[in-house]
RNA sequence: GGGCGGUUAGCUCAGUUGGUUAGAGCACCUGCCUUACACGCAGGGGGUCGCAGGUUCGAGUCCUGCACCGCCCA
C-alpha cells in the first residue's frame, strides 16, 4: 500500500467516508442477541435550529463510546433521527416565507411560497403550511446529515427517522392510545399555562424564569363595611377587573380585624371577600394579596379551594376581552359592580388592549382618579415565567387539554431514576430535584399545526355540541390517523360536525410526547416487538444537561407508563461549549461558531480530537488552539506510522511476531504498553473517553515516538536481518498495531488510513480498523517480560541526561559523545547494561563507564564528556 | 432563597483510595535542519493549588465557613 508523502486530512477523510458508506461497516445486525448488542438512544437534533460547534462536540462524544464498543465486538445499534416537528420549524417557516397558518382556510394546491417577501404575513391553510414545514425540514436535515457524515459519526443510516414521519406518528399515537387504555391520560378544562403569542398551552417543563424589571403599584381597596381601606401592592394592576378576593395571613395582626369583611376593587367597585390564608406572605408588598383569575398558580389554588368566581379578562391572544359590568340584582353573572357605569367607563378604555398596554392605561386612569394610588410605585426586579421559546410572559387561561398523570408517580419515577447510572454521577440530582418539584400533570395537547395529531374524535349530541367524555379512538392498525382528515370507525366523513356526528380533536401533541419515545421509535416497539426486545432497554442515552428535565425525564416517564421499564441503563451527559468568555453560545448573542469551516481548515479528526479532550459533563470554553493540537497529533501519527512501517516494511511480515521479540529493551517497552491498554480500557468502560485519549497520548508521543523509536532505530538500520534487528522490527509493528487502535475511536480517518498501509490483511484483524478488536494485554502474552524491572526507566533516564548535556552544550542531538560516565545504584546495574547497546547507539556514545559502587543522587547519574578532558 | 458544579502556570485543562520536589498542551525563552516528522526534536523559566480555619505524621485531595463564577430549581 502506498503511503502518501504528506498528511492531507481532506483527501484521506473524503476517501474513507465514502468507503465506510459503501461497505456499510456500521450496520446493525438484527440477528444477534441482546447481550452482544450495544444500543444507543441518540438525541435527534432539532433540525430547524442553527448548526454550531456544540453539535459537533456532543455528538462526537457518543461516537467515541460507540466506536470503542464496536471494537469490543459489540453489535452496535446506533440510529439517528431528526426532531423536526414543533415550534422551531413553524417559526422558521413563518419567517422564511412570511406566512401564517389559518386553519379555517381551504387548501390551495397551486400555492407557491416565496422566500423573503415583505409586508403582512400571508394567511395560508393548515395543509399548505405543513407542506412548507416538510420542505424546510428536508433541507435542514440534509445540512445535518452532511455534517454528521463528514465528522465520521458512525451511525447506521438505515435506522434514520424523523419525528414527524409516518412511523413516528404511529408510535406517538400508539403511545397515547396505550396510556388512554391504561387510564393514564385524561382531559380537563382548567387554567393552563398559556403562551399568548403562539396561542397554545405548554407544560411545566417548558417554562423558564427570566429576571425582568417590574414595579409594585400600591392601590387602595375601600372596605365595603366601613370607611377604611386596605393597600394592595400588585405588579399586575391590569388584572384588577379580574380580582375575585383579597388574602391576608391569619397571623398578620395588621389585618386580623378585617376577616370575613369585603373590599371593593378600586375603579371597578366590585365587592370581593377578605380571606385569611397562610399562603399570603406578610413580608411581600403590604401583606395583602389580590387574587385574580388568574395571576399565578397560587391564584388557581385559591380559586379552587374557596370556590371563587371566574373573572376571565384576558383572551387567548393576551388582549383584554370585551365585557360589561352590571348591578348585583341584574343578570350580570359574576360581573357585578356597585357602580357599573363607572366600571364600564374604565373597562371600556382597556378592552382590546394587550396586557402590557392595558397596564399602562389603567395606571394612567388610576393616577387621574382620586384616592386610588396610595403611594408612588416601587421599581423591582423579579422572576417572570416565560415559555422557553417565547417572547411575552406566560398567562394562565382556562382551556380544555389532555394530560398525562405524572404527579401520582413521583415516587416510582424517583425509583426509575435510581435504577439508571448517571455519568457523571452528580447529574442524577438534576433529575431527582425536577421530579421532586413537579406540581402539574403533563399537559400533552398543543394548539399548533406541525405536529403529531391527537388521534381521537368526540361524539356530538343531537344539537351538535361536543361530548368530550364520548371519546372515539381509532383502530390500532389504522395509525397514524389525522382526525381532521379521517372519520372515526363507524362514521362517515359526512357526519363531521353534524348533530349526532363527530368532531376530530384539532390539537397536536407536545413535541416531547413524541421525542420521549426515541428508544421505542428506533426499536420499532409498535410494529416489531421482537426487535424491540433485542435492543430495549438501551445501553446509553447521551445528551446534554439542560434537557434532563425534559427529554430524559419524559423518556423515563414513557418507558415506565408503557412497560414499567427504564429506557436505558446509562445516561451520559455532555457539557456545553461556552464562548471564550465562558458565556453560553447562542444565536441571539451572536457568539456561535459554524462547524463546517473548522472541518475544512483542520480536518474532521482534529475537530473530534478537540471534542474528545473535554471530560463528560464538564462545560468547556471554546479554544481554537485545541484544533491545532489535534492536527499535530494526527500528523504525528501519520509520520510515526509511516516511518515505523518503513523501518520494518522490507522484512517478511510472517517473521514480525511475538516470538522474535527477544531483546531486553523491546521486552521492556512492551511491558510499558501493557498497563496503558488496561487503563485505557478501564476508562472507556466508565465512558471516560477523555481519560482514555490522554492515556493513549501519554504513551504514544513520549514513550513510543520520542524514546522507543529513537532507541530502536539504529538496530533497524542493521544491514543483515540480525535477531536484534528482527526484534526491533517486530516490536515496532506490534506496538504500532496496538497504538493505532487505541486512537481509532477518536481520530477514525487517520487511523483507518494507517491501518490500510499495513494491518488490514492480518488474519487476527479485520479489513477496517473500526471492526478490528480493541487491543488487549493478552495480545502480548507470548512476549516474555524484561529480565530487569528497571530496564526502560534506566534507558530513559540516561537518554534524558545525555540529551540535556547536549542541549546545554548547544550541540545537535546527532553530535557524538566522546565518553559517558554512568554511576548508579547497584540495583540498577544490570538494567543499565541490558539496555547499554541501544543507549550508546542512539546517543552516539563512543565510550562509556558504568560504576555501580559509587554513591549517587537518585538512581542513575550520567556524565557526558564531549572533548578530551584537559 | 434551595440545590449542583467550578475556582490549580499568562491561556485551556489533568491531578487515582490523602503520601517524595503539583503535571500536560498552548504561549514564552534558549539551542538543534538528528538519514520519520520544523505541524519536528532537546532543554528552560513560570504556580502561596480562590480565601480563612480545622482533621492528620503528612492536604490540591478530607471537614467547616466565606468569596467569586456558572448552571438548575423556587
Amino acid at each position: 500500500m502506498d503511503m502518501p508523502k504528506k498528511y492531507e486530512p481532506a483527501e484521506i477523510e473524503q476517501r474513507w467516508q465514502q468507503t465506510w458508506a459503501d461497505k456499510s461497516i456500521y450496520a446493525w445486525d438484527p440477528s444477534r442477541g441482546r447481550e452482544e448488542t450495544f444500543a444507543v438512544d441518540t438525541p435527534p437534533p432539532t433540525v430547524s435550529g442553527s448548526l454550531h460547534v456544540g453539535h459537533m462536540f456532543s455528538y462526537s462524544h457518543q461516537d467515541f463510546i460507540v466506536r470503542y464498543q464496536r471494537m469490543r465486538g459489540k453489535n452496535i445499534f446506533f440510529p439517528i433521527g431528526w426532531d423536526d416537528n414543533g415550534l422551531p420549524t413553524e417559526r422558521r417557516v413563518q419567517n422564511l416565507y412570511n406566512v401564517k397558518c389559518e386553519p379555517h382556510i381551504h387548501y390551495d394546491p397551486d400555492f407557491k411560497a416565496e422566500r423573503g417577501t415583505k409586508g403582512a404575513p400571508a394567511p395560508i391553510s393548515r395543509r399548505n403550511f405543513i407542506e412548507l414545514c416538510d420542505l424546510v425540514t428536508k433541507e435542514d436535515e440534509d445540512a445535518f446529515r452532511h455534517l454528521w457524515s463528514r465528522l465520521g459519526l458512525s451511525y447506521d443510516w438505515s435506522l434514520e427517522y424523523a419525528t414527524i414521519d409516518e412511523h413516528c406518528r404511529r408510535t406517538s399515537q400508539a403511545s397515547f392510545l396505550d396510556m388512554l387504555q391504561k387510564g393514564e391520560v385524561y382531559q380537563d378544562n382548567r387554567p393552563v399555562i398559556w403562551d399568548v403569542d403562539f396561542q397554545t398551552a405548554i407544560a411545566q417543563a417548558e417554562v423558564t424564569d427570566r429576571e425582568m424589571p417590574s414595579a409594585y403599584h400600591f392601590l387602595r381597596f375601600p372596605l365595603q363595611e366601613s370607611g377604611e381601606h386596605l393597600v394592595i401592592a400588585t405588579t399586575r394592576p391590569e388584572l384588577l377587573p379580574a380580582c375575585v378576593a383579597v388574602m391576608v395571613h391569619p397571623d398578620d395582626a395588621r389585618y386580623a380585624k378585617y376577616a370575613g369583611k369585603h373590599a371593593l376593587t378600586p375603579l371597578f367597585g366590585v365587592p370581593v371577600p377578605i380571606i385569611m390564608d397562610e399562603r399570603a406572605d406578610p413580608e411581600k408588598g403590604t401583606g395583602v394579596v389580590m387574587v385574580c383569575t388568574f395571576g399565578d398558580q397560587t391564584d388557581v389554588e385559591w380559586w379552587q379551594q374557596y370556590n371563587l368566581p371566574l373573572r376571565q379578562v384576558l383572551g387567548a391572544d393576551g388582549k383584554l376581552l370585551p365585557l360589561s359590568f352590571g348591578p348585583a340584582e341584574g343578570d350580570a353573572g359574576d360581573w357585578i359592580s356597585t357602580n357599573p357605569d363607572a366600571a364600564n367607563e374604565v373597562y371600556g378604555q382597556l378592552a382590546g388592549l394587550p396586557a402590557k398596554k392595558a397596564q399602562e392605561k389603567i395606571i394612567e386612569i388610576a393616577e387621574a382618579a382620586a384616592g386610588v394610588i396610595d403611594r408612588p410605585r416601587q421599581e423591582i426586579m423579579h422572576a417572570v415565567k416565560f415559555f422557553e421559546k417565547g417572547y411575552r410572559p406566560l398567562e394562565l387561561l382556562p382551556a380544555r387539554q389532555w394530560y398525562a398523570k405524572i404527579l401520582d408517580k413521583k415516587d416510582a419515577l424517583q425509583d426509575q431514576g435510581r435504577k439508571i447510572q448517571w455519568h457523571p454521577g452528580f447529574m442524577s440530582k438534576r433529575y431527582e430535584h425536577w421530579v421532586d418539584g413537579l406540581n402539574l400533570d403533563w399537559c400533552l395537547s398543543r394548539q399548533r399545526f406541525f405536529g403529531v395529531p391527537i388521534p381521537v374524535w368526540y361524539k356530538l349530541d343531537e344539537n351538535g355540541n361536543c361530548l368530550y367524555d364520548q371519546v372515539l379512538a381509532p383502530a390500532p392498525d389504522a395509525l397514524p390517523v389525522d382526525p381532521l382528515d379521517e372519520a372515526p370507525p363507524g362514521y362517515e366523513e359526512s357526519q363531521r360536525g353534524k348533530p349526532l356526528g363527530f368532531a376530530g380533536d384539532p390539537d397536536v401533541f407536545d413535541t416531547w410526547a413524541t421525542s420521549s419515545l426515541t428508544p421505542q421509535i428506533a426499536s420499532r416497539w409498535v410494529d416489531n416487538p421482537e426487535r424491540h426486545k433485542s435492543v430495549f432497554p438501551m445501553d446509553i442515552r447521551p445528551q446534554s444537561h439542560e434537557i434532563i428535565r425534559t427529554w430524559a425525564f419524559y423518556t423515563i416517564v414513557k418507558a415506565y407508563l408503557h412497560e414499567r421499564q427504564i429506557p436505558w441503563r446509562n445516561v451520559v451527559i455532555s457539557g456545553w461549549i461556552l464562548d471564550p468568555d465562558r458565556k453560553k453560545m447562542s444565536k441571539s448573542q451572536g457568539n456561535v461558531v459554524t462547524p463546517e469551516p473548522l472541518i475544512d481548515q483542520y480536518g474532521a479528526d482534529s475537530v473530534r480530537y478537540w471534542a474528545a479532550r473535554a471530560r463528560l459533563g464538564v462545560d468547556t470554553a471554546y479554544d481554537e488552539q485545541i484544533f491545532k493540537v489535534g492536527k499535530k497529533l494526527c500528523t504525528k501519527l501519520f509520520n510515526a506510522a509511516k516511518f515505523a512501517i518503513g523501518r520494518y516494511g522490507d522484512v517478511d511480515a510472517s517473521a514480525l511476531t511475538a516470538g522474535n521479540i527477544t531483546q531486553e529493551l523491546d521486552r521492556a517497552v512492551i511491558q510499558e504498553m501493557r498497563p496503558v491498554i488496561a487503563r485505557a480500557t478501564r476508562a472507556f468502560e466508565e465512558f471516560d473517553y477523555a481519560q482514555a485519549l490522554s492515556i493513549a497520548e501519554d504513551f504514544f508521543w513520549p514513550v513510543f515516538c520520542d524514546n522507543y523509536l529513537e532507541l530502536a532505530k539504529p538496530r533497524t538500520y542493521d544491514e543483515s536481518l540480525t535477531p536484534e534487528r528482527l526484534s526491533a522490527c517486530a516490536t515496532l509493528r506490534m506496538l504500532l498495531r496496538a497504538v493505532v487502535r487505541l486512537f481509532a475511536p477518536f481520530v477514525p480517518y487517520i487511523c483507518e488510513e494507517i491501518w490500510q498501509w499495513n494491518f488490514a490483511a492480518d488474519p487476527d484483524m479485520r479489513p477496517s480498523i473500526h471492526r478490528s478488536p480493541w487491543p488487549c494485554p493478552e495480545e502480548f502474552d507470548a512476549i516474555s517480560g524484561p529480565a530487569e524491572a528497571n530496564t526502560w526507566s534506566a534507558a530513559v533516564k540516561i537518554v534524558e541526561q545525555v540529551r540535556r548535556a547536549k542541549a546545554d552544550a548547544n550541540l545537535s542531538m546527532a553530535a557524538p559523545v566522546k565518553r559517558v560516565d554512568i554511576a548508579c545504584d547497584p540495583s540498577w546495574h544490570k538494567a543499565v547494561l541490558a539496555a547499554g547497546d541501544d543507549i550508546r547507539r542512539t546517543l552516539r556514545i563512543e565510550d562509556w563507564t558504568v560504576a555501580a559502587n559509587v554513591p549517587v543522587d537518585g538512581d542513575i547519574q550520567a556524565v557526558a564528556v564531549f572533548e578530551q578532558a584537559p
